[in-house]
DNA sequence: TAATCATATTCATGGATTTGAATATGATTG
DNA sequence: CAATCATATTCAAATCCATGAATATGATTA
């Protein structure tokens, strides 16, 4: 009775995956500040006051489930969300948790291009 | 600079604590079943095919995380969910990972007045 | 090709999670 | 109140995950 497995639960570990991916404060986070397009690694550590290199390591998770892909010019790699549908899972927490998170730290910035010509013309 | 955090990460503890409770297959398996009505555990057993005292630990973190209710009657203890915003986070995964998991042994039934009456009338 | 820049990876450790096994609880019936 | 029923809890071992520290990579410029 105990050997015999009635449900096939496997289909459900393309959805933990997801879930697990989005365990993560400074992931959900990430997420979060690529909502208004994509961002360079920079430009989040300036914004998350986090380290580099902790940084680094939770986009790669990301990377890895296929949820961001990255893209470099210059110096700089910039990072976007590969489907937005991520964002309908975010906004269904959300509003479960009655948790909404506003930008943090709006003005924020780094040195990458975007920025800097985010700078000059406001 | 990095000792100086930029954003509150806290606000969006409320929303990883659900990640974190939809991080398991049998979890999400239980809270499936619960989509069209309250069901006893014994309901849980024969669908899944799990083992009691295991069925009844995840339903202990459903519960303490608030998400489900119970109620008794009689011999039977039947659960339901509290919100049921919780399927709009499940429903945006699930068009996320194109991995919709519909009734697995929708004849599975246990000796409940709810499957008893089922089974004398269908 | 050496220096510099932004970003990535590796590794080790402490802490949390999972899950099986055994047992406990508490309502119900006789 | 003893037996029985459905369900809950506890505990321990194995595994998994988070994170700091150090270091590597690879494009770019001089």
């Amino acid at each position: 009775m105990i050997e015999e497995q009635k449900i096939n639960i496997d289909p459900l570990d393309a959805q933990t995956q997801v879930f697990k991916i989005l365990t993560h404060p400074a992931r959900i986070a990430i997420l979060n500040i690529l909502r208004d397009g994509e961002h360079c690694v920079c430009h989040m550590e300036a914004y998350l006051g986090l380290r580099q290199s902790y940084i680094s390591q939770q986009l790669a998770v990301l990377r890895e489930a296929g949820l961001i892909q990255d893209r470099r010019d210059g110096w700089n790699i910039f990072y976007r969300v590969v489907n937005p549908d991520i964002y309908t899972v975010l906004d269904a927490v959300q509003k479960l948790t009655g948790q909404a998170v506003g930008p943090s730290n709006p003005v924020a910035s780094c040195n990458c291009p975007h920025c800097m010509a985010k700078q000059s013309s406001g």
